[in-house]
RNA sequence: GGCGGCAUAGCCAAGUGGUAAGGCAGCGGUCUGCAAAACCGCAAUUCGUCGGUUCGACUCCGACUGCCGCCUCCA
């Protein structure tokens, strides 16, 4: 079946089609590590999932790379602020390592939370310095670099296709510039490959290099990385949309310069998160949301979050507030109970899977990830004239695609002693006919967090 | 100032030339000791405003209004 996928290079809906036949590349923008990752941050890494996963549905092979920016991701603009792992350090009284550290690791834990699949490979930015390198010395060689007091920089308007994917108006841009320039660049566009280490200060991460002491600039790791794991030409290159102008954009210009060959052929970006009022969620707006702090803090299944992404398109801003992750654990849990609902006629047994809602469905993942509407086939496929065991089979089989864990339902009865405990004593006074004291029993359950289901074939109690 | 995006029921949100998916909340019903869960049914004569094109527009064009993103760190 076509895929079609929407290309931020040509603005447009197109084909995909990979390089290699049944292969596809996948390189997916990672964290900066000097912080906790907010829930906006997680939406675009569940747009990328769901990506990912639509491409496995559809049958490729798929090397998925995630980097992790452990060096050179500078807090200012016009490549003049503080290193950000540095500034963590002396933030945190920690070695900038054992930040980059910490902070990858509840990436990697907020990802498994959400069930993301992990990458193929994860690579950081520090464990590519001599790929690094050897772009910059390719670019050197080629015309396209020129020195200054802090660094070398690549010449923006040497690269003649530079806004092929950001469609700006340089001239326009310039006279907007609301930022102070770098006196020293010769372009307001040129970015730095290499910064040298400030003179009299030691930084604690600074590698040599043929031009002196430093550090590589931040949107060179990306190039180097991709092309070290997935080659010079590459498939699908993701991340978000505030990438587009300045990081995406200059790595398709040092590449492309390196080579000589288009560096990606689809580059797709997910749309922010805003919080009620319209503003996007960052540190510097003071509404940042971690996975923790937002759901499991109130004991809120991370899962909630994942199903909530799916009810907005990935290139449409996503509102946030607490009555959205309400409206989306109320909806995840519907969906666990129709789940549920087919499951206890003991027909997990495999049937086959409906090709009807199958193609349905498909074909509407395949539509640039329409992932709203594909909840709205699967709600059309639990009340359809099919037999539970096929709705059975068919769920699951979406399943792949959402990431929902509803295979895990059965399984996910352990209840806690003290649950238990109601329980138990709640199914003793309906015996005795003793509906006062059942029903405080409930109520007591349900304060636990827990959902009391009479069926005719016995109580059920499942998490909310 | 430049570039781009968005505006659809109480809320969230698909659809993008042929007469408005789905979810949450709500209401009615079946079931139940009562609830809950599940299931069945009901909910916008209408898609920011004003014009235009068309047999026909939420969908195309123009203007206007409001909101947002990027051009500063950013997913």
């Amino acid at each position: 079946m076509k895929l079609y996928l929407y290309n931020s290079l040509t603005r447009k809906k197109q084909q995909f089609e990979p390089i290699k036949s049944g292969a596809v590349g996948l390189y997916t923008c990672g964290p900066t590590v000097y912080n906790y990752a907010h829930i906006g941050n997680l939406r675009t890494y569940i747009f990328e999932d769901i990506l990912k996963r639509v491409l496995i549905y559809n049958g490729y092979a798929v090397k998925h790379v995630m980097n992790i920016t452990d060096v050179g991701h500078l807090t200012g603009d016009r490549d003049m602020g503080e290193d950000k792992m540095e500034a963590g350090a002396a933030r945190e009284g920690k070695s900038a390592w054992d930040i980059a550290e910490y902070y990858t690791r509840s990436f990697k834990q907020d990802l498994e939370q959400l069930n993301v699949l992990a990458p193929d490979v994860w690579v950081k930015a520090t464990d590519t310095i001599p790929e690094q390198i050897a772009l910059i010395r390719t670019l050197e060689e080629k015309g396209y670099t020129y020195p200054t007091s802090d660094g070398i920089y690549f010449d923006t308007s040497k690269f003649k296709d530079y806004t092929k994917l950001s469609h700006q108006d340089l001239e326009a841009l310039r006279e907007g510039a609301r930022v102070e320039r770098n006196p020293e660049k010769r372009n307001a566009t040129d970015f730095a490959l290499w910064k040298f280490s400030p003179q009299g200060s030691k930084r604690q991460m600074e590698w040599d290099s043929p031009w002196g002491v430093g550090f590589p600039g931040w949107h060179l790791e990306c190039s180097a990385m991709s092309m070290k794991f997935l080659g010079e030409q590459l498939d699908i290159h993701c991340g978000g949309t505030d990438h587009i102008d300045v990081h995406h954009t200059n790595e398709i210009a040092q590449s492309e310069a390196a080579t000589g060959k288009s560096f990606f052929n689809f580059w797709m970006h997910g749309a922010f998160l805003i919080i009620q009022g319209g503003k996007k969620m960052a540190k510097s707006e003071g509404n940042f949301l971690t996975l923790e702090n937002a759901l499991m803090k109130n004991d809120i299944n991370p899962l909630v979050y994942r199903f909530a992404s799916f009810l907005t398109h990935y290139r449409k801003p996503m509102e946030y507030s607490d009555e959205s992750i309400e409206a989306a654990r109320n909806g995840l849990l519907h969906l666990q109970n129709q789940v549920r609902q087919i499951t206890t006629a003991g027909v997990e047994a495999q049937s086959s899977v409906s090709a009807e809602f199958q193609n349905k469905f498909n074909e509407t993942i395949n539509d640039d990830l329409n992932m709203p509407r594909a909840m709205a086939v699967i709600q059309e496929m639990l009340k359809s004239k099919l037999s539970d065991a096929r709705k059975y089979s068919t769920v699951m089989d979406f399943d792949r695609v959402l990431g929902l864990q509803l295979d895990q339902l059965a399984h996910d009865q352990a209840l806690p002693e003290a649950v238990q405990k109601l329980v138990a004593a709640r199914l003793q006074a309906r015996q005795d006919k003793d509906f006062a004291t059942s029903d405080q029993l409930r109520a007591e359950i349900e304060a636990l967090g827990y959902q009391v289901q009479d069926t005719p074939d016995g109580m059920n109690v499942v998490k909310k």
